[in-house]
DNA sequence: AATCTGAATTTTGAATTCATTATTAAGTAA
DNA sequence: TTACTTAATAATGAATTCAAAATTCAGATT
């Protein structure tokens, strides 16, 4: 066996799959804001593609939540209401307690020392009022759970889950207690996961994220309210 | 309001989405054999569309993890190894488990109902010896479970996962002694059902999923090994 | 004979073209 | 003016075409 076993072959992804991945940043960063019609003609344009790559690329993310087909009318970026929140949130507990169980019987010590890490670094963002570092160093520490459970199937449901409510997760801002809140359930996230004792963990986390959800969900009635009495301009 | 608005419009899926479920039912059947190239052009042919809405439906079920694009190299069907069954069935287990919680909560009179008949039918077919009508039976009434549950996310989630071992759970006989087993475990989701114990039906449809995970698992086991000491012919 | 090289063929990726359906606009009648 | 009809326009869905990559296979070389 030479060396040259280690070189990996040079991969270029399909245009179909850039864009797939374009287009879900686009739709969580609001690019694409939530409900409105994809101008399928005029992305194409701006990305220098022709509708062949896009058309698969927007089946894709439909198959993924992400946007709605209307047969004949186009792709529409599905809007996170309500009752969409009420129908992932709990999914998202399960697979983050499943998560949990599962790192506390794979986590390396590497891992482990790469997650204390994070959360002090989240932790220092937090004294520093940092919302935005915060933000970053929380969502890794997420993922780095995920990461230690080593179930990929698991990661690439989640995250199909977390892109849907990420924006609305972003969006609403918590309150000085509920941070401090947050906070602490991450000390006890970290303290579970040094035990090693996944039923803890697990519920731990499923009892953060209906925390969390408590919040956005507020957010997201305060959004529709300011909707309704007073309607933006399109 | 007429009785025209009752009048639901012409749904003509797209090509594609027949074509998706179309392709979809050939690997659960294995029309499509596992780990076999998908004759892009050939399959075309066949089913009379042109390359364009196959290759659309092509990456949609290859997001949804039946197929894996190689680049350059065209689709081959996802064949199912002992380690992808080791990542899917926990995920099942704690998406069979969230369904009972949220069942219990939720399932009407009607449905319960339908769910007891759809047992006693399965009951039947279990004593006389009917294989084939046990495993219609008990799909549906897992299925009743989920629909039940009222969370069309968490039910689309675990279709896909469903589907990607339905073929194995299929022929992976059982013993009789697993059968009866398994009879027995029926009984207690009902039990549990009746009585709305969502903690108790969680568990125990981790445990029924535990059990057939074992039956599968050594299934696929055997299967490895029979592929290895004599080969098929291709 | 076995292996390597390179042309011919096949297959895949993406753009273009064509047909169908929806949307808009204009015109007509009440 | 308002509602309805119909023509014009734009969009979507699907087939075809073109270009690039991989595979196959014949022939050359050792």
């Amino acid at each position: 066996m030479s060396a040259l076993d280690r070189v990996t072959s040079i991969k270029r992804p399909s245009l179909h799959e850039e864009l797939t991945d374009r287009l879900r940043t686009m739709i969580v960063e609001g690019v694409l804001a939530a409900g409105e019609k994809v101008p399928e003609r005029a992305l194409c344009e701006k990305l220098g593609v022709s509708r062949t790559p896009m058309r698969e690329a927007l089946k894709v993310l439909a198959a993924d939540g992400l946007l709605t087909l209307e047969p004949n009318r186009g792709a529409r970026v599905r809007a996170i209401t309500l009752d969409d929140l009420e129908e992932v949130f709990p999914l998202m507990g399960a697979l983050e307690a499943l998560a949990g169980e599962l790192a506390c019987a794979n986590i390396s010590d590497v891992q482990m020392s790469e997650l204390r890490k994070t959360h002090e670094l989240m932790l220092e963002c937090f004294h520093a009022s940092d919302m935005s570092g915060y933000f970053r160093h929380n969502q890794r520490i997420h993922e780095l759970i995920m990461q230690a459970a080593g179930n990929t199937t698991l990661n690439s449901m989640y995250q199909s889950l977390a892109v849907r409510v990420r924006r609305a997760r972003y969006l609403a801002n918590m309150s000085s207690e509920r941070w401090q809140q947050a906070v602490d359930e991450h000390e006890e996230i970290i303290t579970a996961l040094d035990a090693r004792d996944g039923q803890l963990l697990g519920a731990i986390l499923k009892r953060h994220l209906t925390n969390k959800f408590a919040t956005v969900r507020q957010w997201l009635l305060d959004q529709e309210n300011i909707g309704s009495s007073a309607k933006t301009p399109s």
